[in-house]
DNA sequence: CTTTGTGTGAACAGTAGTGTTCATTGATCG
DNA sequence: CGATCAATGAACACTACTGTTCACACAAAG
């Protein structure tokens, strides 16, 4: 009873923790993946890691400390694809098959959580900063396609749009989901849609 | 006291009930368009149209009730075009050029409405027959489309995919809010887009 | 002028989730 | 072995919304 303080060193402990952390982490990343983050409820993250409502909230004291948390879960099991891997390829339509490629292959294994975490964003107000990284990510590869083309003016304006347009999340997903298409032939689509553009003879009204 | 009823017909009153039964059907609208269907909340379209929350149930038993009158009084004030206007021209390019001007002006003016909607979809289950019926609406049009450049095989398929796309709200606002183009712009490049592919000469791998 | 009964306002019970407080447990560290 | 303290489980008060019941007012119809 003296306050008297022993040391005391979490260490088998730590462990322990560390996992219920990780289960609560998993609970929830699973969860934004099915139902979204925005229906996600701290009680329904407890219920499915199988600990009480209270311990979610002792791991992650608010809603943004979780969401954290399951952004850096989920983005270490589905890493984005890296630039430097096509921006060596100087052929601006080698390039862009390539970047495409990989970039649908990432939407195709990701696509319930990006999909989910889309819709919600402006229910769940710490996902804008999420999705803004997101956006300045595929900002980059934009630019490093359009680049390829070397276009000048106006026809850089245009070129710059389509390549944001085939890299976008969304475009993917209406015609894979809508239309029916394949990997493979949104690639083709987009990869035409880019060299008409890029050449600088797109019809004009 | 008596059981015997006296003939009773609503002439004069029938009126202020439509007009309340009018307020409450612009209120839900506007919430539709602004939180979303899944957000409205009846108690929020009672106090928006000053009425109390009962009088709703009155007028609109089930949510799908007031739903559906929502839906009417939207489309009646929100007329999608008419496919007739474009479907008397014989150039595919001409014909697309008209189909998505219009489309997509039509987009520009229920923006709000139809985003809110389709993110709401799975949601709210009654949702689900309108966004079918705009569906089939927007793959009409696309048909309409892709008929026109008469492509054959394969050809026709990826056509048919690339005016599905060009028909879509997604594509619409995806490079008009993200990458910044006008209408104007957004039609040039899908109907670039629609002619390569009906010309039979994409880049495929 | 009286009757009618629709529509209204207020109140009630029920559901689902939030965020906090309190005492207890039990493995770990000394 | 025994003390410690992080983490747990249970309970509480609160908010927001739902859907239903009740009595009443009041304009229209007869």
């Amino acid at each position: 009873m003296r306050g008297v303080a022993r040391k005391y060193e979490l260490k088998e402990r730590a462990r322990r923790q560390d996992g219920t952390r990780q289960r609560i982490t998993a609970a929830a990343v699973e969860l934004h993946g099915t139902v979204g983050p925005a229906r996600t409820t701290i009680s329904a993250v407890a219920e499915r890691a199988g600990v009480q409502r209270l311990t979610v909230y002792r791991h992650f004291p608010t809603e943004d400390d979780l969401l954290a948390a399951c952004s850096g879960h989920w983005q270490e099991e589905h890493p984005a694809p890296d630039p430097g891997t096509w921006m060596a390829i100087t052929d601006g339509e080698e390039r862009a098959r390539v970047a495409l490629t990989a970039l649908y292959a990432y939407y195709e294994a990701g696509e319930a959580m990006i999909a989910n975490t889309l819709r919600d964003v402006d229910e769940v107000a710490p996902l804008g900063e999420l999705i803004a990284d997101f956006a300045r990510y595929l900002g980059a590869i934009a630019d490093g396609l359009a680049q390829a083309y070397g276009a000048r003016g106006r026809a850089r304006t245009r070129l710059r749009a389509a390549a944001g347009h085939a890299v976008s999340f969304t475009t993917w997903r209406s015609l894979v989901r809508e239309q029916g298409l394949g990997d493979r032939d949104v690639v083709d689509l987009m990869v035409t849609l880019l060299s008409v553009v890029g050449s600088g003879r797109p019809r004009t009204s």
